[in-house]
DNA sequence: TCGAAAATGAAAATCATTTTCATATTGGAG
DNA sequence: CTCCAATATGAAAATGATTTTCATTTTCGA
């Protein structure tokens, strides 16, 4: 799963710890759950790779894990408020997909289709 | 425009420079481009504030002016090979706003879709 | 024209990230 | 199993971006 080459306890603390999360995170949140256990070089170096991979989302200093999905069709939808990012397995978006592409000549990054703006929660209790 | 009290020739100065951009900028970018003429500081304070407005985005430390536009359905596809932030007016983006806000209960910021992906340029060079 | 409010910018402080490099770990070859 | 070369780790230093501070300047309305 990790593109490096030798397995560590690090990674796999590392990735354990992410996958959790369900909200954005940064390179000092990870560093302070685990109380030093793990040098703040390498989390920011584990981090890259995994961001590099796709399994992670990086947006300025905060990350957040990306479901992994096999299906073809599905986007997230972040939160502007909350951070939260909402994975959303529907195929709604197919189509415009398709439309920017032959009629835009663009070609859309599928894994990785965000959609900001404010989820349930933060648009009632505003 | 700027939601600052006063009027200054540095407002107007950078401005003036940020709308002639069509691509990612960087706060050296256009210190660099004014040989000093307004302080680091000072761009940054008013980068800063035009991005609250909503007259740039901001991505990490790059910037983007975006396009004025009065049209309810526009979005933008940014490049993340040659960064190139391409405005659309094409109201192929206004169904799937209207699903996403009504079936997944999420208010999409309209004003600022932007869809990643490689442009047209980069598809062709690589 | 005057003055209070606001804006500017140089310098210092802060904070995130990268680099460097010595040390430790990994896993395959023998 | 042992050895070792490749790889990974992490502390410390370096870098670079951004923010804070504060003295000075500018703006514009009374």
């Amino acid at each position: 799963m990790l593109r490096d080459k030798y397995k560590t306890k690090q990674k796999e603390q590392l990735l354990e710890i992410i996958k959790k999360k369900d909200k954005e995170f940064t390179v000092k949140d990870i560093y302070q759950e685990l109380n030093g256990e793990i040098g703040m070089t390498t989390i920011y170096r584990l981090i890259d790779n995994l961001a590099k991979e796709g399994i992670i989302n990086k947006n300025e200093n905060h990350y957040q894990y990306l479901e992994h999905c096999d299906c073809d069709n599905h986007f997230y939808l972040k939160c502007n408020n909350c951070g939260r990012l909402i994975h959303v397995d529907c195929d709604c978006i197919s189509e415009i997909m398709e439309h920017i592409s032959k009629e835009h000549n663009f070609k859309p990054d599928k894994e990785k289709i965000i959609i900001n703006g404010l989820c349930r929660k933060c648009l009632g209790g505003e």
